[in-house]
DNA sequence: ATCTAAGCGAGACGGTACGTCACGTCTTAGA
DNA sequence: TCTAAGACGTGACGTACCGTCTCGCTTAGAT
């Protein structure tokens, strides 16, 4: 069905440098200000190129973030045993590298990317929130096997509660949050060790 | 030195049919499609004048989060005396409301306001979800007054846990979270009534 | 029939106040970038009063045409009974004030103002150049009389070309015209004196 | 080191178009009516291909000038032998295409295309007039050899005054000129042959 | 060793929305 | 009731990007 390799293939090369100068650029300025030009212009590309191989600026997103090239970054959880000293830790340092200014332009550019579209959202969101999620669930479980949750924490709501409070805090920079130790103390419905 | 009265005063019919225009037209459309020529036609007014008061959409917008006239449904947090039942009932009715494809167009347009402005993400953030926070703290410390928080629970916490999973639904529209009930007992740290 | 004097008398100080101010800005920036809210603004009066005195700028112009404020400058024709020189004194003249870039830019005024208006065309043309065009006449018939013009010139066709050279002269800044005198001789069909 | 041509070549055609829109729109509705919106409607163009090829209004219309596209009617002037009766006939002729109102607007456009800068004056005019003049020039030189203008004419000078009286005319359409059988005369110096 | 077809950088094309400017009208308070 | 001030609806301006369409030039498989 693929046409066989007539003519010049396509340039590898031109694709990645488009990717990675929609990454830099979304770092640098924010997705608001992001120009199929500009995107062109830094991966030394022609505009025609970026078309032919998207059609659009939110599908070159899209692809960043299916790709994992452009999510929040990728702070493992711990796992020492010690449920809450591990999600403590965790959400220290996914909130430390909020304040990096590139995370909160990738945050944005997540978030309008998938404006206007149901699906896009959807896959946006599974992608890049999707890995925490999972993650997360899965440590909860290992959690409440070990006796480390409270006996009405459900670990699905528990993951929602986690997620959703970073991406508030994240969107509310001027907010005096509880402390980190005080969010998982309370989400887990347990006593700090 | 600022010239008391002098001239024609601005119409503040005008003022409110560009704010209901833009809210009407977010509502219908979305953000992404908003133009001052399109809220300037709805409202029966002209363009010059939508700029002579706002520097930029996302300024109207603005004062559209600041007069709470944009925001999420205001849904009031019941007070039956009975905690989880309440906070369940109203986090039900949220939920309900985010359906709603204009309440998801309210919230995208609120992100994207706020994007490249940090000051102005704080103000929009704090004025559209401030009440909702507050409100909850409240209805949370008289919960704990009567003892029907969890020993671990922090209000704060609870609201930020609270507000971020409804934001983290709101942008997830493919996910299959957890019962409301189950996520109220959650951070509760209560079995069900 | 007119409204005995009720209400406050309109002000003629302001309506010689903003006629002063379009002729003064005319000869500064010129007829193109002239404005109503600059007229007002160095009238010292308010844009309102400019629209109740005259229907449009291009009638300002023509009122100061009218009134022999805004015109080529008032040079007279000598009369010292030698017609050649007194025409070619007041040729001279006329050709040397056009290097003043006012007078330029009056000139410029009178025909843009004429623009799209036949009506108003005539009025200015006549008005401005009309007194010119008479005098012309007048002398060149007393020159007649004295025999000072050649045997088939006709006054009415010297005074129109006259002028027109004038006009043609002054919308060709770069071009080298012949020297006034040779002018004058040719229109008079003489040998110089 | 201009790159030659790289990129896609602009379209001679789109060029043309809007050039034609031009000189069409000035005829139709007159200068001052011109916007770069109707002439890129009325061209089948863009706006912003206007913009790309001319900084203004103003050089659109020099172009035509240059181009000798947007000038009075080319009329020849007849040479029959006979000055006198060639130079009237000509004036007769370019007197009558000065009834067309399209002629007007035209004339109008060379001048106010002009206003404001001195350069674009004496190029336009110069462009406008300057063949004119020069066949005026050249008849009449011809004219000297023959004996056929009077002792005392200098062809640049009558050049001057015919070109300036046919200037003056269109600009004072109520005048009652003299014939111009009489203008003619009356410039060469000359009786009716 | 051509020939042919597709991708490439470049950049012009027809559009749409932007934010500014001036227009001519309207609506205040004050003289 | 006219005045200065200034907001109103309107519409042209010149700019920035959009997504599409040629250009001349590779680049590689098919001839």
């Amino acid at each position: 069905m693929a046409e066989a390799g007539r003519g010049r293939p396509r340039s590898e090369q031109s694709r990645r440098a488009i990717l990675a100068a929609t990454r830099d650029l979304i770092a640098e300025s924010g997705y608001e200000q992001l120009t199929v030009q500009a995107i062109a212009a830094r991966a030394g590309s022609g505009r025609q190129t970026v078309y032919r191989w998207w059609a659009s600026k939110e599908l070159i997103v899209a692809e960043l973030v299916v790709n994992g090239e452009l999510t929040l970054p990728p702070v493992p959880i711990p796992d020492t045993g010690h449920l809450q000293h591990d999600l403590t830790a965790w959400l220290d340092e996914i909130m430390l590298s909020l304040n990096d200014p590139q995370a909160g332009a990738l945050m944005l550019a997540l978030v309008t990317a998938a404006s206007d579209n149901e699906a896009d959202a959807r896959l946006l969101y599974e992608m890049s929130t999707g890995p925490y999620h999972a993650a997360l669930v899965d440590r909860l479980a290992q959690g409440v096997s070990a006796g480390q949750v409270g006996p009405h924490g459900d670990t699905t709501a528990i993951a929602d509660a986690l997620i959703g409070t970073v991406l508030f805090r994240a969107l509310t920079p001027g907010a005096r949050p509880a402390p980190t130790s005080v969010v998982i103390r309370t989400l887990l419905g347990r006593s700090e060790s």
